[in-house]
DNA sequence: AATTATTGTTTACCTAGGTAAACAAAAGGA
DNA sequence: TCCTTTTGTTTACCTAGGTAAACAATAATT
């Protein structure tokens, strides 16, 4: 197995780890987070425009929202297509919100304190040039 | 959320799913190939070891280790410490081995192929210079 | 209008990561 | 020697990813 697969899988480990870490205090796990960051920024979006945002799939994302509506961080709301169901942050969620991302803004500081602005740019094109 | 790190996980399981994709013919998954690639390197090893090479919590090895064994890829043997289970691989694993490996060095390939030597010697640079 | 195909969501079930705690065997100390 | 601590493994249970298939509502076709 070559060496660069076998240090993303695990980096990708530890960073959810980490993610996890900071997060627990808000009762939250990271792939909670990546949803409501992701409403935070939409207002509003539907399962579909979920899971097709961060390339998930729709069994997965379902049963992170139901988890969030029962913590009360997000509410089903009916649109006009009564097939979909928009979804939407709770005022609970909007008021948690920017101490949730002062957490993770140290987070990321902290993850990536050693790249410069440079390597960073580099680090991100590089995932970008791989298959993918 | 930066974009490097949203990147990073979704690279992460695209990568995983197109390693399960190649596996499938075998009956493999890509955690249970990762443990018969580490037992093929080191001939034997015990469960600590392995979870400790790995970066996995016991627990999941423990699993893993079980469903291989299942299938009939590993057994396992006793120690002269009783406490410690020496897993090995199976002669079935061992004929296998060469076949999954040529098609995971052609996957390997495919994923990095437009990346230069070079990058990839830059790439394992960076993911190494992270915090992890 | 009735039938068929598509779309959005959910349910059921699989693998895979984590923590906490139990357990047995070995090692160490009083 | 007996008791305590450590070590190796496992069990129980949590979140999170996947596929296959069911289902309801809409769109498209005939």
């Amino acid at each position: 197995m070559n060496p660069l697969f076998h240090k993303l899988f695990q980096q990708n480990r530890y960073l959810t780890n980490q993610l996890n870490d900071v997060l627990q205090p808000f009762g939250l796990f990271s792939s909670q987070w990546t949803i409501i960051y992701c409403l935070a920024q939409h207002e509003t979006m539907t399962l579909t425009q979920i899971w097709r945002y961060i390339n998930v799939e729709a069994p997965t994302v379902t049963r992170t929202v139901n988890r969030l509506e029962k913590l009360g961080w997000v509410r089903r709301i009916e649109g006009m297509d009564k097939r979909e169901k928009i979804i939407a942050l709770t005022s609970k969620a909007q008021q948690q919100l920017p101490r949730i991302l002062v957490e993770i803004q140290a987070f990321e500081a902290q993850m990536l304190g050693s790249l410069t602005e440079e390597e960073q740019r580099q680090f991100m094109r590089l995932l970008q040039k791989m298959k993918g």
